[in-house]
RNA sequence: GGUGGGGUACCGAAGUGGCCAACCGGGGCAGACUGUAAAUCUGUUGACUAACGUCUUCGGUGGUUCGAAUCCACCCCCCACCA
């Protein structure tokens, strides 16, 4: 490693919000190039749910950008801590997971996160490793370090205790437990969200305690989801996930609102400040146009996941389905057997529902209805209507749904 | 242990005897428009029915009533507060 310790600072705090701190951070780096040592870069990740999304990718990134510098990763799968729930940003109690499926979450992670990751750099953990054995009385000794005064200035439990919401005690304990990760690997740095910050400071504390040198903390953006208000998660349905097909993947970030370009620019691709300055003053001052920004940004994100080529592909057909309003290339067929037609022929509203583009009768209905159902290409607008339905003929139900005929 | 507040459709939340398949908001779906699955506007959002209409739904089980999400009884679950 060669490159001078201002610059290795200048890239790893670039997008952070919090850094705790600097001049720590400085000492720690160049500790590592005197005496040969790699950084233990920490980051936690909830297995909760089974997707890693594009969120957790803004902090994936930053983990890469410390091995790219010599560092090495402890991805630490909170296999035991899930069985608690982190509050952190919550309004009410996580729910509880049962194992098994945790188990079965901590899996599929592993197979993303080395999307972004160097897997030679990366060691991953389970908590669950010195967790699970965890003694009464270590416990007690941790959380004396944390008080209750500390918990409450928490933005998210304040609210809830106000609010007269429940908090869970284990709800208090859940920082308490991720900061011992901390002391349990050694961390010289650990890097979360912003919501993470106050956990990631607990870890601080117990290091300390523990006689440690303390963590240096790096906190980045949340970034926002596809509605572009609230924080990309799972559990409000508004991520894209990194093992998406491109297909999907390119879609959902042509929806995003034009006003969140820079941000991914930034947080996803690692954009520098200067380069997304750049583009969005192009974009406001009409020197570029919102429409190819997205495109570029929508390939560069899916070729960072996929391929140059299912980039140029998910394009391609987006572009096809949504501009020109042709029907992509992969459509589903569905076999409906000839005995269920009258003279050949069958009703719109069960063709509909055979080929699994209604749920229901009365939804078909509504599809015709409301203008949106095509066989061939004819619209269809006449609920009763019977139809002699052609071999491969193509049924649309909508801008997205497709399904092809065949009969058996 | 005591007191109080709750459990309504995917979510939030009204409704306190008929006008309730159930206001409203979010989400979803569809249409128009467009630069996209953006934004905006409009419609729609339990099931069956071509339609009239019928059936099932408001924590559970019974009951009162011509009629209940709404009243009564018992039960289950959740929460806050005071100890």
């Amino acid at each position: 490693m060669t490159i001078p310790i201002d610059r290795q600072l200048e890239i790893l705090a670039a997008r952070s919000v919090n850094l705790v701190s600097l001049p720590e951070l400085r000492r720690k780096l160049e500790g590592a190039a005197q005496g040969q040592r790699p950084l233990r870069v920490k980051y936690g990740a909830d297995p909760s749910a089974p997707d890693i999304h594009l969120g957790h990718v803004v902090g994936l990134n930053k983990l890469r950008e410390f091995q790219d510098l010599g560092h090495t990763v402890v991805f630490i799968i909170g296999d035991f801590t899930a069985l608690i729930g982190d509050p952190s940003g919550r309004s009410e109690t996580r729910p509880r997971l049962a194992p098994e499926q945790i188990a079965a979450n901590a899996k599929t992670y592993q197979d993303q996160v080395f999307k972004v990751l160097d897997p030679q750099r990366t060691e991953v953990r389970f908590n669950t490793e010195w967790c699970a054995g965890l003694a009464l009385a270590e416990v007690l000794r941790l959380a004396a370090q944390v008080t209750v005064a500390q918990m409450l200035a928490r933005d998210d439990f304040q609210k809830r205790f106000q609010e007269q919401e429940p908090i869970s005690l284990v709800e208090f304990l859940y920082p308490v437990i991720q900061g011992y990760d901390s002391v349990q690997v050694a961390a010289d740095v650990e890097v979360g969200g912003t919501d993470q910050l106050f956990n990631l400071l607990v870890g601080r504390d117990l290091q300390k305690a523990s006689g440690q040198d303390q963590q240096v903390v790096l906190t980045l953006p949340l970034l926002e989801g596809l509605d572009g208000v609230r924080k990309m998660s799972k559990s409000l349905g508004n991520y894209v996930g990194i093992s998406e097909s491109p297909r999907e993947m390119f879609g959902k970030i042509m929806s995003i609102p034009d006003t969140l370009i820079g941000r991914y620019f930034s947080l996803v691709l690692g954009w520098s400040a200067d380069k997304v300055r750049a583009l969005e003053q192009d974009l406001a001052a009409g020197r570029k146009h919102p429409r190819r920004v997205k495109d570029e940004l929508a390939q560069a994100i899916v070729e960072k996941f996929h391929s140059p080529a299912a980039a140029r592909n998910a394009s391609a057909e987006f572009a096809r389905m949504f501009a020109e309003h042709q029907p992509p290339d992969d459509i589903p067929t569905v076999t409906i057997p000839m005995t269920q037609r009258k003279n050949g022929k069958l009703g719109i509203v069960a063709l509909l529902v055979a080929a699994g583009l209604a749920e229901s009768n009365s939804a078909a209905r509504r599809l015709v209805q409301q203008g949106a159902v095509r066989v061939g290409a004819d619209a269809v607008t006449d609920i009763t209507a019977e139809l002699v339905i052609p071999e491969g003929c193509l049924i649309q139900a909508g801008k997205r749904a497709f399904a092809r005929i065949n009969s058996a």
